[in-house]
DNA sequence: GATTTATAAGTAAGTAATCACTTATTATTA
DNA sequence: TAATAATAAGTGATTACTTACTTATAAATC
């Protein structure tokens, strides 16, 4: 990859992350990549192969956020680090960044990946079991739901005391 | 208000719920419709004065939907009416989109309406004060921070089971 | 090792279509 | 008949994308 593909990858990131995908224009992600826009169709062939190829550089990020858990054994740690999970969306700005892509596309694009959460939904399953919870399922849903209201919470407003109510809940789960 | 006027209200409604804002055209708007373009802009001024008095109209719809809760006397009341409060986005299509554009502004205008919840935070509050719980003010924001995740969830994928996670959460919760 | 050949990277200046919005004019109603 | 409602036909700006062309890098041939 040459030194300008990846400043467009990165103008496009930073400019969808903030102002959304339909609403930036591929003129203002040339701008800020300080290459011609003829150059972002001559690489990613269309506005839209820009923005997979950002997704695909960043499935490495997702897997590396949920990797960890789904590897760990003790049930106890399995609910620990996925209530904590949330804490590494401060890890890089980048990072912050493509979470927050990726919320946005979610309503901008109107899909929901249920399948991409399926591997945690049953690794908590299986830990709630573990701990004798009466309904193992429904406490995965639950804590996903809360999960992503948590998310939702702190992309949208970075003054939220995320590790707070993250206390709280490992506290709350007797974790 | 005329019968155009509420024709051209119905007609952002629908697009700016389904399409987006931003993504919604003026054109598209009055084509829907039935209406010359240029008589959106006599009665709404701008695209912007036209999303405002959707807005407008839809918060004797957010009062009614929080209303009967904050007037509510018994706590346990208070949190049972606090998580069925979802199954109301079923009652009307209308209502239903309404709520759909509010979480879809949310994230392209990215604002966090956090006053706007501060009647119901506190009535929660006191509500879990009252039924002893250890730390109140926590278990109020935890609890809009599911009512956020589930109505996310059901806005986005609508054969979600809405009615499953509700009964289970008032049986968590006692009530 | 110099020279030609081929490919990839990059740009400037277009394209038609669409954007939010305006103006001039006509229809409707009080 | 005066005001309001409504339309048709515009406006310049911006959209995603294309075209025609140049420059840089690498491969192949002499």
């Amino acid at each position: 990859m040459t030194e300008k593909q990846i400043n467009i990858l990165q103008a496009a990131l930073e400019l969808f992350a903030e102002e959304g995908f339909k609403s930036t224009s591929t003129s203002k992600v040339a701008q800020k990549a300080g290459v011609s826009e003829g150059l972002i169709f001559r690489h990613f062939t269309n506005k839209e192969g820009l923005l997979e190829a950002i997704l695909k550089e960043g499935e490495a990020k997702a897997k590396e956020l949920f990797g960890d858990i789904l590897a760990e054994s003790d049930p106890k740690e399995v609910l620990r680090k996925t209530i904590e999970v949330g804490l590494k969306l401060k890890s890089s700005p980048d990072t912050y960044r493509f979470w927050k892509l990726q919320f946005k596309l979610k309503w901008e694009l109107e899909y929901y990946a249920e399948h991409k959460m399926q591997d945690l939904r049953e690794k908590l399953t299986d830990a709630f079991q573990y701990l004798r919870y009466k309904n193992p399922e429904m406490e995965a849903n639950l804590l996903l739901v809360i999960l992503d209201g948590m998310a939702t919470r702190f992309l949208l407003q970075q003054s939220y005391d995320l590790q707070f109510m993250i206390d709280y809940l490992i506290q709350k789960y007797g974790l």
